[in-house]
DNA sequence: AGCACGCCGACT
DNA sequence: GTCGGCGTGCTC
């Protein structure tokens, strides 16, 4: 036997078990076998067919869900029998194949299924009775997401629990929730009433909150104070009810623990210090496990954390806020692609909790949604709650007081390749000297977003992707920001041999080591050398360098500071009275229809950063280097006019039949070839025509769904995958919802066509991000 | 997704 | 002959 290996061995030996098993054995025995090997669970199976077995035994029918992908064949929950009868949410372990998995109980009390099915129903393994089955609602919202978003319940549900549970057997959950059982001790002492005078503004949104039903959308300048008006209407709402519970959401990890400091801080007082709870994915398995089970318990009474808290289980929801809920994060780009903040509203409404969204700068749909009712427009559903005054504005004050002057330079009349145009340079000199504070925004990592060879034309293009591949400098590498590929830069152009090799453009690294020669001459008012730091992901990669380079700033150590995006999201600034787009021009011509909404609401953000309150902000400076000095966005962007943006991009949409004023959905598909994968959905196209006439009620459904051709992804190949998309609009959001469910299965059975081998995956994504 | 099977090429 | 690559197919 030695000469055998152990892969075969076993391989013929499970072949010969499963011969033997369903061959020699009748059906109804061979499970009785599986029950009966597993001592947790015996099934007094006797003979005769396998439902009457079951039924001697008065055992239950249950469905299961377990985690399924996609878009595997197990769409649907699987059917179980159990001994005992279980609930509705329970949580249990169920074979599945070889595997043992956990799943959720979905339904009970069916009837015996039909025989060839029971022949392959197996018992359930385990049951994880120590905690108290998933409610009704949550169930509900699940069901909600998985139909909405078009994908697998078993997936979606699964894919809400924290992924420790899954490792879990129900002796070691048991011990973790006795433990936590014992933790709880709930000293009540009383609330502390915080010492901050509210405004008129916030005063009158608190009470507006206090009187309707919502959902709200608190439409509060930066600095106005809306982090306050979601403090006292959490504590409200936790006074009214001891077992209310709250949810607030923020767009990224990296504003959290802000925000769950001043939670904490107001808070804990009254409800003891583990009623306050993170819930993200940065957190350990174990954090992430402890925090879930909290919410599911009623333990925590406040969860702070990023979309996928939206998801989490919260028995006692009573009250759901969603700071800065523009912003693009909170839709899920993987899986199912939910919107929280969506999914926020539609909780709200389902288990009847207030619904607060928060921004300074609105998305368009909460906007246009909370429109006030005139004569002939009964309104949007939401109440708009309006906070225009920065705090410490004095009042009757001008509508734009205590708001950095914006300053707009035209580059086409600047010194040709000067990275900061003279006057922004001055300006930047004096605050430096001033001993204030820059922040400088270039939405580019790296040195050079390109290298170009003068001589043959080489550029640095990614071999796998339709991107080029950024100049590092810090490490001489070519990097792909999309496949991630980073080799050493070539000493000579790799086409021609020639070792001249131009960097174009101008990327974070550049515009930092630039800076350091321009701001060579320049001292603080201490007599120091002007400071320079960088912050951007390329920086903060490792755990806990962004706190460390956001503490530098906070305790003076910078003065001038240059980053992406990331610096002027949230982080408050007290000492930053300059703040310069370096290069923003880009957005005003994508060819993506939100990109102009996500400018603004990134410029009016990095305004905000400029002096947080109006003493300060009124000294403060923005400025914006442009070619296009006159555009409309910028001109409204310089008198801090939101709603009159607002006003005027919705009226494109209107003209354009964009969302709010229609639904999207984008069906994608990635294959090897961008033919292979634009045909597939192409041949989706042609098969819905003909499958949707069938039935009345679709072909009505389909006439009001608009389908465009399929066409590349604005960056068609990453990684070496074509992706091509095809976009369906419709003025009827149930119009649309019906078709997407009819394609469900039209793209299983074209997936399955050897025509479509090549295509590698298929995705729906409703209500996208980007188009 | 896992986890199996099965077919193929490469190495002792 | 064995080992290990990954294409295909199934899980109540």
């Amino acid at each position: 036997m030695t000469g055998i290996s152990s892969r075969a061995l076993l391989g013929k030996a499970c072949r010969a078990e499963r011969a033997i098993c369903q061959q020699s054995y009748p059906q109804d025995l061979w499970i009785a076998a599986a029950a009966f090997q597993n001592n947790d669970l015996a099934f007094e199976v006797k003979v005769d067919s396998p439902s009457e077995t079951i039924r001697g035994t008065a055992a239950h029918w249950i469905r299961v869900l377990v985690a399924t992908p996609a878009h595997s064949a197990v769409a649907e929950p699987l059917t179980y029998g159990s001994a005992q009868p279980l609930a509705a949410g329970a949580l249990v372990r169920v074979p599945l194949g070889r595997r043992e998995v956990l799943g959720i109980v979905w339904e009970t009390g069916l009837p015996a299924p039909e025989p060839d099915l029971a022949a392959r129903v197996r018992p359930v393994a385990a049951v994880f009775d120590a905690l108290p089955p998933l409610a009704a609602p949550w169930r509900a919202l699940i069901a909600f997401v998985a139909r909405y978003y078009q994908r697998a319940l078993g997936e979606v549900a699964l894919a809400a629990l924290p992924p420790q549970l899954r490792q879990l057997s129900g002796q070691q959950l048991a011990r973790r929730l006795a433990r936590a059982a014992r933790a709880e001790s709930a000293e009540s002492a009383p609330d502390d009433a915080p010492g901050i005078t509210l405004t008129p503004d916030q005063q009158r949104a608190l009470e507006q909150i206090e009187r309707e039903s919502g959902p709200f959308l608190l439409f509060g300048a930066t600095g106005s104070g809306k982090t306050e008006v979601y403090l006292r209407a959490a504590q409200a709402a936790l006074a009214r009810d001891a077992q209310a519970q709250v949810l607030v959401l923020a767009p990224e990890i990296n504003l959290t623990p802000q925000l769950l400091a001043r939670l904490q801080a107001r808070l804990a007082p009254s409800l003891g210090q583990q009623a306050v709870v993170a819930l993200h994915s940065r957190l350990t398995p174990a954090q992430r496990l402890q925090s879930w089970l909290a919410a599911h318990l009623g333990q925590a009474r406040v969860v702070l954390g990023t979309r996928m808290a939206a998801l989490a289980s919260l028995p006692h929801l009573a009250l759901i806020v969603v700071d800065e809920e523009h912003d693009p994060s909170y839709k899920q780009q993987e899986g199912a692609r939910y919107s929280a903040r969506d999914l926020a509203v539609y909780r709200g409404h389902a288990q009847g909790a207030k619904v607060i969204l928060g921004s300074a700068t609105p998305s368009l749909e909460s906007w246009r949604q909370s429109r006030p009712a005139t004569q002939d427009d009964p309104g949007g559903r939401y109440r708009r709650l309006e906070m225009p005054a920065r705090i410490g504005t004095a009042v009757g004050a001008a509508p734009n007081a205590g708001w950095p002057h914006v300053q707009r330079v035209d580059m086409a009349r600047q010194p040709k390749d000067a990275p900061l145009a003279p006057p922004l340079l001055a300006a930047i000199t004096e605050c430096v000297a001033r001993g204030q504070q820059a922040l400088l925004l270039l939405n580019r990592r790296g040195w050079a977003p390109v290298l170009c060879c003068a001589d043959c034309g080489w550029k640095s293009q990614c071999p796998h992707c339709s991107a080029y591949r950024v100049f590092h400098k810090t490490d001489r590498t070519l990097r792909c920001h999309h496949c991630g590929l980073s080799v050493p830069v070539p000493r000579a152009c790799p086409g021609c041999g020639n070792q001249d090799i131009a960097a174009i453009g101008r990327g974070t690294e550049q515009l930092e080591e630039q800076l350091a020669a321009l701001l060579a001459d320049v001292r603080r008012p201490d007599g120091a050398p002007a400071r320079i730091a960088r912050i951007d992901a390329d920086t903060t990669k490792g755990q806990g360098r962004l706190e460390a380079q956001l503490a530098q700033v906070h305790a003076g150590a910078v003065d001038v500071l240059v980053g992406t995006q990331m610096i002027a999201k949230g982080h408050d600034f007290r000492r930053v009275t300059l703040v310069a787009a370096i290069n923003p021009d880009a957005a005003l011509f994508s060819s993506d229809f939100r990109s102009p909404e996500r400018l603004f609401a990134l410029l009016m953000q990095a305004c905000g950063r400029a002096g947080r309150d109006a003493a300060s902000g009124a000294a403060s400076q923005m400025w914006i280097q442009t070619r296009h000095p006159a555009h409309p966005l910028y001109a409204l962007l310089a008198a801090h006019d939101y709603p009159a943006f607002a006003a005027l991009q919705l009226q494109e949409r209107a003209l354009a039949g964009l969302p709010p004023f229609s639904h999207l959905a984008l069906l994608r598909a990635d294959a090897r070839s961008q033919s292979a994968a634009q045909a597939f959905l192409a041949a989706l196209a042609q098969a819905a025509q003909t499958a949707l006439a069938t039935t009345p009620e679709l072909a009505a459904a389909q006439s009001a769904v608009r389908w465009y051709p399929a066409v590349p992804l604005p960056i068609q190949r990453v990684a070496g995958v074509e992706r091509a998309q095809m976009l369906l609009e419709s003025a009827s959001r149930a119009a649309l919802q019906r078709v997407l469910a009819a394609l469900t299965p039209l793209m299983h059975a074209l997936r399955a066509d050897p025509a479509h081998r090549t295509v590698l995956r298929w995705l729906i994504d409703v209500d996208p991000a980007a188009v």
